[in-house]
RNA sequence: GCGCCUCUAGCUCAAUCUGGCAGAGCAACGGACUCUUAAUCCGCAGGUUCUGGGUUCGAGUCCCAGGGGGCGCACCA
């Protein structure tokens, strides 16, 4: 039997439940305020009890309880077998009830939405991840904090953005679709364009464009988007995901650190009210300044063993040997030194620290060392053993960045299918004069999954990356 | 891609180890109840135990194959 003709169109002036809590904590037990509210939201529970009811509704602000007496409330009878999860609207007088809960008195109400489907158990909700990730919506309101968790999410979004903004930062939008993948090491997705015959990738990374933008007098620039890897999935990957990077003329690799700190901590102090947080049981204080040390002095500290460039190809990957670290065949001395760092290092750095110095072969688009040669300006801000983001002097001479591609394309040769292309459209920007920049990334869903206290990036992505579900043919077979 | 684990009522889970009538709570349905708080009480109903095959007098349970899902590894800057 369906109620949909019922349901109206409109539903005016509701007052968040929230509100209504807060603001008749006052009443005593078996007190009746005298003010009347309209309240709207779900039903969680019901008790039913004679010629008494009460039940417990819930908006996105608060939880309130609503009491029903036959002789008082419209449709008494009908309320009575409303189902769990059905959507309501109620008007009635504020009071605390004899045993002491603020209650709505419902003198009417209307139903808004009826609820086909249960909801899980009323106590432990729903467990299965095959509902919770592919079902939502199910998941934002039958489990505790789940829906907390993307309020969050979106707080820190808008405080990285209004952070940006007093810094006189302008946020732009660039392409999605890219003729030539770059900006980061990554296998790209690959879509086709009917009208130009052409096959197009879906951007792995912001930076190439934001660049440009540079180039073109915008001195401030960032953007806050979704990119895309061909990769697998795991607890920290998923294959689009939220990056920010930021682009600031005149500024170099310290100056970014310092952003980063500052937007990291800010985002945190903003949706989380602290700066001093509990990840995964364990204390991790974002306060500014953070920690600075190179590449080799935190190896070094980790794993007790002296690493530097200079020892060549062949110590390093005696050395890597030693530390049970695999080295591909094609690596050179930077990357096996990188690798090091990835496998012992980083995992074991709780910080937060600023890890800087990385080896220029790693780096194709970041700017040499002004005094370290074979290193390039590169930082990136570690806490709890994982990287939040980049720090970079950017790479501006022209002609070392076409040396740069280069290589990378050499790399590719050799069978390293995530290895650079060449971007001749961007090697052209620079030569028409890029200043000296400093640039940051910096993963937002990594980010609020520290905030957030979660261990896999699902519990902070809406909807994550699923295998198609069985049956589920694509339009066009 | 490799390894390990898992799949029982709408939901959360027992029964599986050690083969012997497939169960409970919640939800649903019917009823009682004027202060409940995961209300309580009475009643009723609910199953292709993921699928297929095998062993056995007898399989949810053991074996094989397949499927869904999870975790780890690999991939992943």
């Amino acid at each position: 039997m369906s109620h949909a003709s019922e349901i109206p169109y409109r539903y005016e002036g509701s007052v968040p439940v929230g509100q209504v809590v807060g603001s008749y904590g006052h009443l005593e037990s078996g007190e009746e305020s005298g003010d009347t509210v309209r309240v709207a939201g779900r039903v969680m529970l019901l008790r039913t009890q004679g010629k008494l009811a009460f039940a417990t509704l819930r908006d996105w602000t608060g939880e309130v309880q609503l009491f029903c007496l036959q002789a008082v409330t419209d449709r008494f009878d009908e309320l009575k077998h409303l189902n769990l999860g059905d959507w309501i609207g109620a008007d009635g007088e504020v009071v605390r009830t004899k045993r002491g809960e603020l209650s709505v008195k419902v003198a009417s109400w209307s139903l808004l939405a009826e609820a086909l489907h249960g909801f899980g158990d009323k106590w432990r909700g729903v467990n299965d991840p095959e509902v919770r990730f592919r079902q939502r919506e199910v998941d934002l309101w039958a489990n505790e904090g789940v829906r907390d968790r993307f309020l969050l999410r979106s707080r820190v979004v808008a405080a990285i953005r209004r952070l940006l903004a007093d810094r006189d930062f302008v946020e732009v939008e660039t392409p999605v679709l890219h003729p030539i993948p770059g900006g980061g090491f990554a296998k790209p997705f690959v879509t086709h364009y009917n009208s130009m015959h052409a096959d197009f990738y879906l951007r792995i990374a912001l930076e190439l464009y934001l660049k440009r933008c540079v180039v073109g007098g915008i001195e401030r620039v960032f953007e806050l988007g979704r990119v895309f890897r061909n990769e697998g999935i795991g607890p920290k990957y998923n294959p689009e995901f939220t990056m920010l990077e930021a682009y600031q003329a005149y500024a170099d690799y310290h100056d970014m650190a310092e952003l980063q700190e500052y937007l990291i901590s800010g985002a945190a102090l903003e949706a989380l009210g602290t700066t001093k947080l509990v990840f995964q049981g364990r204390e991790l204080d974002l306060t500014p300044p953070w920690r600075k040390a190179t590449l080799e002095e935190v190896v070094e500290e980790v794993t007790g063993v002296e690493v530097n460039l200079s020892m060549g190809s062949d110590e390093l990957r005696r050395i890597a040997s030693s530390l049970a670290v695999e080295i591909p065949e094609r690596f050179d001395a930077g990357q096996v030194l990188t690798e090091i760092y990835d496998k012992t290092t980083e995992p074991n750095l709780w910080g937060p620290v600023h890890v800087s110095d990385y080896p220029e072969s790693v780096s194709p688009l970041t700017r040499n060392h002004r005094s370290r040669p074979g290193y390039v300006e590169r930082i990136t801000p570690i806490a709890a053993g994982r990287e939040l983001g980049e720090c970079y002097s950017e790479l501006v001479d022209p002609a070392d960045q076409r040396a740069r591609f280069e290589a990378q394309v050499a790399d590719r040769m050799k069978g390293d299918d995530e290895a650079m292309p060449m971007d001749e459209d961007f090697i052209r920007a620079l030569e028409r004069g890029m200043p000296p920049t400093g640039g940051i990334g910096l993963g937002v869903d990594r980010l609020v999954m520290l905030l957030a206290d979660v261990h896999h990036i699902r519990e902070v992505l809406l909807f994550p990356a699923l295998r198609p579900e069985a049956g589920q043919a694509p339009p066009e077979a």
